[in-house]
DNA sequence: CGTTTAGTTTGGTACCTTCCGAACCAACTG
DNA sequence: CAGTTGGTTCGGAAGGTACCAAACTAAACG
C-alpha cells in the first residue's frame, strides 16, 4: 500500500528533523568530548542535555535517547555531577531525578575560569624555561626574546580581558 | 673511603644540577603531553630539544638523555618530525642527524594560529547550539541570552588580539 | 668484500579506557 | 510481606596506546 502524499511528507520532515538533531548531538558530543576530556558517552549525554527543550531529563530519558546500558548511563551521569557540570532536581511525589545541565552561570563561568588557568599555568611554565635558558645559555635566551616577547603580551592581555569577563558575568548573576 | 671535602660538595652540586634539569624536563614534558597531545615519551624528548644547550641533539643524544630504547626514539622522533616541532640538519663529514626544535618562530606562530582555530570552532559550535535553541524553544534562548552575549564578546576580542598578535609576529619574521 | 654506524621495521606485551551484562540494593507500593 | 521502580556496583571483554627487544637495512669505511 502506498501512503497519501501528506504522510509520505510528514514522514520525511520527522526523520529530518530526528537526524538533524542526531546530527547536532554528534557534533556537540564531539565538541565536548576535547573540550572537558568526557568519555565519549558522557560527552553524549551532556550534549543531549544541552539541546533538549525539556525542563530536566530522567535516568530512563537519557539512556533511551542515547540507547546506551543502565550501567554505562549510571556511570556517566554521576561523572558529570562530580564534574559539576550536570545537576538534578526532584518533583513531590516522584521518586527519579530530573537531570539538567548546571546554569550557564555556572558553564560559561567555569569557561572562563579555566581557560584562566590554563593561561596562567602556560605564563609560568614559559617564564620556567626562559630562567633556565637565561642561566644555561645566554646567547639563545637572546635570540628568542622579541618573539617571546610578543607571545607573552598576547598572554598578558588575554589573562586581562578573561579577568574583566569573569567580573561581568559574575556581577549579573548576583 | 670517605671522600675530601670539595668533591662531596661538587658531587651534591652536580646532582643538584641534574635532577633540577631532571625536573624541569618532566615538568615541561608534562605540558607539552597535554598541549600537544604527544604520547609521554615524544613529550620527554621534545621537551630535552627545548632545554638543551647544544646546538641540536643526535639520535644516541636523545637516547641516552631519556633512557628509552632505540626503536621507541626512533618513532617518537618520527612523529615529532611528521608533526613539524622538530627539524634536523646534518654537519658535512657525519653521517648522523641532529634534531632540534623547529624555531621558535613556527613554535610560538604555530600556538597563536592553533588558539585561533580552537575560538573560531567554539563559537560556530556555539553558533550552532544558540540557533537551535532559538528555534525550538525561545523561552529558554531568552534566558541565557545576556550571559551567552559576555561570553562571545570574550571570544570576539580573543580573536582579536589573536589575529594582531599573529600579524606582528609574522612581520617581524620577515 | 666484511664490518661498523645510524637508524627503521616488525611483532609482541602490558597497561589503560570504555563500555556492557548481571547481580545487587534500597525505597516505595499494594 | 512480595513485587516493582530507580538506580549502583562488580567483573569482565574489546579495543586502543605506548613501549620494548630483536631482526633488519642502507650507507660508509677499511
Amino acid at each position: 500500500m502506498v501512503p497519501s502524499e501528506p504522510t509520505v511528507i510528514l514522514r520525511l520532515q520527522i526523520h529530518f528533523m530526528v537526524t538533524a538533531n542526531q546530527q547536532l548531538i554528534e557534533t556537540l558530543g564531539v565538541h565536548l568530548e576535547g573540550e572537558y576530556n568526557l568519555p565519549p558517552l558522557a560527552a553524549r549525554i551532556y550534549a543531549i542535555l544541552i539541546l533538549t527543550d525539556e525542563d530536566g531529563l530522567t535516568f530512563e530519558d537519557c539512556l533511551e535517547k542515547r540507547g546506551a546500558s543502565k550501567s554505562s548511563t549510571s556511570t556517566s551521569l554521576n561523572l558529570l555531577l562530580n564534574m559539576g557540570i550536570i545537576t538534578y532536581f526532584t518533583k513531590p511525589g516522584d521518586r527519579r531525578r530530573y537531570f539538567s545541565i548546571a546554569k550557564q552561570k555556572t558553564f560559561f563561568l567555569a569557561k572562563l575560569q579555566e581557560n584562566l588557568k590554563r593561561v596562567e599555568k602556560e605564563k609560568a611554565i614559559i617564564t620556567l624555561v626562559l630562567d633556565y635558558h637565561k642561566k644555561s645559555s645566554p646567547k639563545k635566551f637572546k635570540e628568542g626574546q622579541e618573539r617571546t616577547h610578543i607571545y607573552l603580551d598576547y598572554m598578558n592581555k588575554n589573562e586581562a580581558l578573561l579577568t574583566e569577563s569573569i567580573e561581568k558575568l559574575k556581577k549579573i548573576l548576583d
